[in-house]
RNA sequence: CGCGGGGUAGAGCAGUCCGGAAGCUCGUCGGGCUCAUAACCCGAAGGUCAUAGGUUCAAAUCCUGUCCCCGCAACCA
């Protein structure tokens, strides 16, 4: 095995339905504390995502609006992309899934996967609207509920009851207030149940890898695994490259997923390298490939089955074996972030109003990693001004803009000082490869405190008059410290770890390697990263 | 009996797999220090580990019952 790694973190798409929201900042942060971690050590990483433009969503609010499906996901996009920018997250590629490339190559597979006999047609009874003169979805209906007499949405109902094909007559369309009428349709399907045993071996080669949600929801469904519907009778999305049904769309997520592959693919053409070493087993044989995929746990099943099942469905070497890492729900002011909670979680106002590097300190500390976690400005203050702040942001004033000091002394670093930088090297890299982000941060943050405990213990406010040698040891130890956070922070608190890479006269570029010498620079640049709020 | 996660100091969490003196951060109170953004360091108080029972020399941890909160439930992305 070579030694470098071939990379791909693969963020989920953000749904062109709403502002982001900060929800999706916290579920998706790991993917940025991986790809900044992976180049860091050196192996080749891609980051990649984009917004999720198709479906019926975007659709109905342009027919609300009197404008074009691909006016509102334009305007959402912009959203996206301002708060991830704001968030710094770092994507090689952030598309949109209307993007004719993304489309072109989708269709590709999709013929490759209907050739390869994985689509098959089927005749259903699906509800339809003489009103409207179209089928409608199960969202765009209401039923009596046959077990509990309540009014419901067609998919389920409150009660537990999942309405049968006959449950479904004379339902009322929302749209237009008309009955429907059951009549004869066709869909094309995907044979989901041909990749049960590759599902199950995913299942159990990462019993040990993958978060125990997504081990658990993918086991759930396994139990009865069942085709999946792949047609949709809509016009806004990828055509179908199959007789019959240029009528219809793929349903989004089938090719929503693909977009980590298109996206890879256009990255490959711009740069000029091969996509194929990061998607295929046949190319670069002798390098481990990690796929990571970053998402909340509603997303779990579509990335431990369906896009495996694609990839594999393709007939050609293309690795399937993908980390899931999901995350749970963050709860804002103990709610699920819902539209009622209009735009006081947005991202991009967050993102105005606070430091973003202290708000991904937080969510990496605080997120909801193993169980939902909740999110309210107090808790974020807390963090905020105690640790980051103070802790943090204090131990660089305090030795950078010691009182007289106009540039930085030569010294020895103590050896506590530097085996405690290394053990954390090792420790934080060992807990993100883990995926234990949340013990990664506060592995990092001990550091912090450690040096804080050192710079107290030494007194420099005494050596300074009393010691010079003294001193300078300890204020280079504790620069040494510093100069080595701007590398352990660089995955956590990325705008701060440059920043301290400017105050020190550092390489620009960040490393998974101890920084053992500092060169004496003046000091004047130095100014405070935080302000409390 | 649909499935899953959770209930541990005032707040937010770890610990539960694999039983062995209840831990962390914030907040509160007391002390130290004066380099630093009223920051930093030390110490203290504060918990019948949701609840009832069981197993055990020993239970937050394992087993059973009950209550409460959250998410999912396959055409919502």
């Amino acid at each position: 095995m070579n030694k470098k790694r071939n990379v791909v973190v693969c963020v989920s798409w953000p749904y062109a339905n709403n502002n982001l929201h900060l929800g999706y900042i916290a579920s998706s942060l790991s993917g940025d504390i991986l790809v900044r971690y992976h180049r860091a050590l050196g192996d080749d990483a891609i980051m990649v995502s984009g917004t999720d433009s198709h479906g019926t969503k975007p659709s109905i609010r342009a027919k609300q609006e009197g404008c074009t499906p691909k006016d509102i996901v334009d305007r959402y996009h912009k959203n996206f992309t301002e708060a991830l920018e704001k968030f710094n997250f770092s994507f090689d590629k952030f598309s949109i899934t209307y993007d004719e490339f993304h489309k072109q190559k989708c269709m590709e597979i999709f013929r490759k996967l209907y050739d390869n006999g994985y689509l098959y047609e089927k005749k259903v009874k699906r509800p339809y609207c003489e009103t409207c003169g179209k089928f409608v979805n199960d969202t765009e209906i209401e039923i009596t509920c046959p077990v509990c007499g309540r009014r419901t949405k067609a998919d389920n109902c409150d009660c537990g009851h999942v309405p049968t094909e006959a449950d479904l007559e004379n339902a009322t369309c929302l749209v237009c207030g008309g009955k429907t009428k059951q009549r004869e349709d066709k869909v094309l399907v995907f044979k989901l149940t041909a990749f049960k045993s590759l599902i199950e071996d995913l299942v159990d080669k990462n019993q040990n890898v993958w978060r125990v949600n997504a081990l658990n929801e993918t086991k759930k469904y396994l139990a009865d695994l069942r085709d999946r519907d792949f047609s949709r009778d809509l016009d806004w999305g990828v055509k179908i490259p199959v007789e019959g049904f240029e009528n219809k769309v793929v349903w989004v997520w089938w090719e929503a997923l693909l977009g980590y592959l298109t996206d890879t693919m256009a990255l490959a053409n711009e740069r000029g390298f091969d996509w194929r070493k990061f998607w295929k087993k046949d190319v670069e044989p002798d390098t481990e490939k990690i796929i990571y995929m970053c998402h909340a746990k509603d997303n779990i099943v579509f990335h431990s089955m369906f896009l495996p099942a694609m990839l594999e469905g393709l007939k050609d070497n293309f690795v399937t074996n993908n980390v899931m890492v999901s995350a749970e729900y963050l709860l804002c002011d103990g709610q699920k972030i819902s539209k009622s909670s209009g735009t006081s979680f947005e991202a991009l106002v967050w993102a105005n109003a606070y430091s973003t590097d202290s708000l991904r300190y937080y969510f990496a500390a605080n997120g909801p990693e193993k169980k939902d976690a909740n999110f309210t400005l107090d808790l974020f203050k807390a963090s905020h001004n105690g640790e980051v702040v103070n802790k943090f942001g204090n131990l660089i004033n305090r030795t950078l803009k010691f009182k007289g000091l106009e540039s930085l002394p030569v010294g020895e670093v103590a050896s506590e000082i530097r085996n405690m930088t290394l053990a954390t090297y090792k420790e934080v890299g060992s807990q993100i490869e883990k995926l234990e982000f949340k013990k990664a941060a506060e592995a990092a943050m001990e550091l912090v405190a450690f040096t804080n405990r050192y710079y107290d213990e030494q007194k420099p406010w005494v050596q300074a008059k009393e010691d010079q040698k003294a001193f300078n040891n300890t204020i280079y130890s504790c620069a040494y410290v510093i100069a080595n956070l701007s590398n352990i922070f660089e995955p956590f608190m990325p705008a701060s770890a440059k920043k301290i890479r400017e105050f020190l006269g550092l390489d620009a570029i960040p490393t998974w390697k101890e920084i053992a010498t500092l060169q004496p620079v003046k000091l004047d640049k130095v100014e405070p990263l935080f302000t409390r709020i």
